[in-house]
DNA sequence: AATTTTACCAAGCAACTGCTTGCTAAAATT
DNA sequence: AATTTTAGCAAGCAGTTGCTTGGTAAAATT
């Protein structure tokens, strides 16, 4: 990329592009960038860029050109590349609980039974996780390692109040001897088969989110 | 770090230690450094910070500091970085598959029925995922995305070599009905779910390898 | 109308990156 | 004994990195 300080270059190019007039480049009036919906634009395209190449391998320079930026603009919304990171994850977990709550209250009475209340359950975190407009939650799986032990604290509460809804499904079930293992370690391996989804699922082919989740349950529970 | 080129010390400092004498730093005598196991001392290091930091995050110049190099040395080894992220790779499966194979080998004619099977089959592969000696194969599941396409399609080529034990296994417990999930799902569900342990299994607590098995048989299998 | 705030751009610094080149000493081979 | 190979070191190039500083036009506020 190297947008930046053109070394060996004769003079003034460097970051502005070759339309820009006068002094200073065209700056966009806030009709066209519409509110400050810049900041959730970083986001959104930070988080495609993580996902895709990894949060090591994304340069802050690359997020600024993904949404027409110049390579030090982004340090005006987020003070560091972490920042951004964290960001991305937090408004990920964000939206998942939200959804996962929505969810349940449009879950209808006759659904109540903690079978069909696990379905329910997977299905919504399938649609969390492949749902190919947001790249949040895939970041947030991957790119642990990247946020400092405090972000990472924080985020493990995020987790836990997510997964709190899970808990007494999964318990009701051992109970009832449809799930036929210890309620701790099925938690993680649940979710671990659920997530790994993550690196092999393509929406282009032939199963549906609904599939998978019939094979999810069948997998899973007995009876 | 940043060992090599000091642009703003005085003098002649750089990549020497402070006890180098005369010309040239001791180098080491082949007994020192033990026949030609360098190389692989090379990729023991390069997988642990790769497990630990990421491909991207990690430099060539940790790799050679963790062997006792300098930084251009590992360059004589490997050509380049990638080069040495793909041994590690290779290395893993192919040890991988040879102990799986092994195992195989030594289990009994009385454990050959197919629920015992699977249940070796997964005691041995959390020994493999998750032996702290080794992490060759965390590396691989995690750092995929920085392979070359030709590179991707070897090691997927070695992973269904690793996998094409499992499937007959899972075919005869799905004919049986102890398996009420079509195989082709289940052998993604079930290696997400053992897979996924890299990321929580803790060796220092409780649980033992023998008892996350059986919480997996326990999940995935009826009866 | 005057001021302040917002949202950026232009330029660039200091550190670090993967990798190369030229060399050398010890070991192996002839 | 002479040569070749092996396994590095020393130095550094060219490019990239995250981030900072100083400015400025437009919008919002007073």
């Amino acid at each position: 990329m190297n947008l930046d300080t053109p070394i060996s270059t004769p003079s003034v190019i460097s970051d502005a592009p070759a339309v820009a007039k006068s002094r200073g480049r065209p700056r966009k009036t806030l009709e066209e960038r519409e509110d400050g919906n810049r900041k959730s634009d970083l986001v959104a395209a930070a988080a495609k860029l993580f996902r895709k190449k990894g949060f090591d391998a994304t340069s802050t320079r690359d997020i600024a050109t993904a949404v027409g930026m110049r390579s030090g603009s982004p340090f005006y919304h987020f003070k560091s590349k972490g920042d951004l990171l964290y960001a991305v994850m937090a408004e990920g977990m964000r939206s998942a609980i939200e959804k996962q709550q929505k969810t349940l209250l449009n879950t209808e009475q006759s659904k109540q039974e903690p079978r069909r209340l696990l379905h329910v359950l997977i299905l919504n975190h399938f649609e969390v996780l492949l749902n190919p407009e947001s790249d949040f939650i895939p970041v947030m799986l991957y790119e642990w390692r990247s946020l400092t032990p405090q972000q990472q604290s924080t985020m493990a509460t995020l987790q836990r109040e997510y997964e709190a809804v899970w808990l007494p499904v999964l318990e009701a079930l051992f109970a009832s001897g449809q799930l036929t293992c210890p309620v701790k370690l099925a938690r993680l391996l649940i979710f671990g088969a659920l997530n790994w989804s993550v690196q092999w699922f393509d929406a282009r082919k032939e199963d549906s989110l609904e599939d998978l989740t019939e094979a999810a349950m069948a997998l899973f529970i007995k009876d």
